[in-house]
DNA sequence: CAATTATACAACACAGTGTAAATTTAATCT
DNA sequence: AGATTAAATTTACACTGTGTTGTATAATTG
């Protein structure tokens, strides 16, 4: 516990890994995954390849660790943003609104490796992260009316939702942003209307 | 063009690529895309390494000949479909069943490559073609109606549609297909009246 | 049959990997 | 501030994988 806090602290450790970061947000910029060496990465990072070695195992282990890193930020935001809204429908409506907020802050992290295509592993984890929440919200809503779970199977209408939201923002990073965040989480609420509509 | 049908017909050349491919699914079956080397697909294929070059600049031009493909056969489908049909919802529907029967008759490769996470293009690709037909489709039923093109932006519509359909299939195959393709298209066949629900 | 072409085989220079040892540099703690 | 601790560097090594070349063999085509 106090070796893993110490692993947070160490400014020499923060800064190696933030400048290794850096690197290859930058190099994906530049070339294929497949092309990205822990040569070029040390090189672009301007640390020593062996120092890579001390911080991660290969090159996927750190995509998972970075992976990681990321549900933990969009975790924060959603926990953040449960407890001061009472509204069902306004909370996943403001939480939608927050995520897109943070993922256009950091829109250069967001867009290469989530929507560039090129490291699966970051849609994955959001998916499943994403996936959760939306089936407790689809749970509360199939409590007030019955009609919408006999007409379609609950678990086809989460994987429906699920890849629809996350689809949707990477096709709006990959756009470039052409709308606020505001305007899309309330796009979205649009969109999602349509379902209590037939539900009613 | 004489060139490129020897190349089709060519019985050397066809084995040599079916065993290339064979041999890739396996070995994705078994490990990560970044572990996957020449010297393992030529070993498993049973081939030389050599004659890989002979096919293959390296495996990122092979899984983009192979993406190449897979949109020709899925655009095989979509052409031989739209022939035979009057209505317009019945061709859309019949179109989508057709598209996950092929799927499902090769769903060892589908799920390796699309669902399996491991290799973006093969999505992506399929999200390109499919974006471009589900469109047409949008664009034909705002004619009948404009209400929905005021209230939700039609580009994030597409986005939504799109992302929503291959999600679907993609958690579809990766939950080892529970749902025929006929029932599948009928659920996506339901889930797309909700949107008509809204504009008349 | 003769020409063409795909594949096999061997060998090469080169790039990238992962690990180990000794050393330097920087942060932490009293 | 000085001693202590740990990160980062440097150098070196064995190993795997890459991409190319030259030659030989076997299958296909006209």
């Amino acid at each position: 516990m106090m070796e893993k806090k110490k692993l947070h602290t160490d400014p020499r450790i923060l800064r190696t890994r933030q400048l290794i970061k850096n690197a290859f947000v930058e190099l994906l910029e530049e070339m294929d995954l497949q092309k990205i060496t822990v040569n070029r990465l040390a090189e672009r990072a301007t640390i020593n390849r062996v120092t890579f070695y001390l911080h991660y195992r290969d090159i996927p282990d750190m995509l998972e660790k970075m992976a990681d890193d990321m549900i933990e930020d969009i975790s924060t935001i959603f926990s953040n943003t449960t407890t001061d809204q009472t509204s069902s429908d306004e909370i996943s409506w403001k939480i939608v609104e927050n995520l897109l907020v943070h993922i256009a802050e950091h829109s250069n992290f967001y867009k290469n490796l989530l929507a560039s295509k090129k490291v699966p592993i970051f849609r994955e984890r959001l998916t499943m992260f994403l996936r959760e929440r939306i089936v407790t919200k689809i749970e509360e809503n199939g409590r007030s009316s019955h009609i919408q779970t006999e007409i379609v199977k609950e678990d086809i209408l989460i994987w429906y939702e699920t890849s629809a939201l996350i689809g949707t923002i990477v096709s709006w990073l990959q756009n470039d942003m052409p709308y606020s965040p505001t305007f899309l989480a309330k796009q979205f609420s649009l969109l999602h209307q349509r379902r209590i509509n037939v539900e009613s």
